[in-house]
DNA sequence: TTAAGATATCGACAGTTGTCAATATCTACG
DNA sequence: CGTAGATATTGACAACTGTCGATATCTTAA
């Protein structure tokens, strides 16, 4: 395991092998991790990219079950957990849902990769 | 479905109904989720976390699976995993393996949320 | 009230993932 | 050689995930 002052060995370092503290808490890797698993899906990242894109700044639930080429059921699904990660927002107005991309979040989870 | 046109509905706002094209091709959606999947897990980012944090610039593999708290399998398999996904680097120097941070693949992956 | 349509939930299933023990591979050193 | 130690691979298992059909819930219109 870990090695420390071993003394002339072929590449002239050696291992720290200090078990310093971790720069990221357990509960802020897995609040973080959170996050990048809601993106971790192409589906998730295709709605997203249209959402993010809609030229009035929303777009109808009921207009990404088309071009996404799921069923209404998985999109729904999707959409869940994306709105539960923060990435979006959403207002049900009348017998339709409209969705909207939350930049600061993103903003926010990307400054996390420096 | 889909509705346009509709008049006179109780929110004067319909939905656009036309499916146009995606944003995001669905090649760089697998792309860009297969690097959000490898960020996908606290062990990983906490991983990342110490290799990106490092005085030194790199980090020997035998002084991750203890701070980890894992079995030295799982570390081993999840820096596989990041560096499979291009996100650390990696040299082997002798008996040991020296993992560095790619910050400049962070830096990819940041900007595509914007 | 009834009907129609948009969205959400449920139940089930196959595929994927994180974990560890056991084992293999590789490297340096007597 | 052969040994010791660092790292990677394998195999197995439980837990989680994406998907869909069926169904429930909700809203508006007739």
């Amino acid at each position: 395991m870990t090695s420390k002052n071993v003394k002339s060995n072929a590449v002239s370092k050696v291992c720290c092998g200090t078990a310093r503290d971790i720069p990221l808490s357990e509960r802020d890797a897995y609040e973080l991790a959170a996050v990048f698993t809601a993106l971790s899906d192409p589906v998730r990242l295709r709605l997203l990219s249209i959402i993010s894109s809609a030229a009035e700044g929303e777009v109808c639930a009921c207009d990404l079950v088309t071009p996404i080429g799921k069923s209404q059921p998985t999109v729904s699904h999707h959409l869940k957990i994306l709105f539960e990660a923060g990435l979006v927002d959403r207002e049900k107005r009348g017998v339709w849902v409209w969705y909207r991309a939350v930049p600061e979040r993103m903003s926010a989870v990307a400054s996390r990769l420096r």
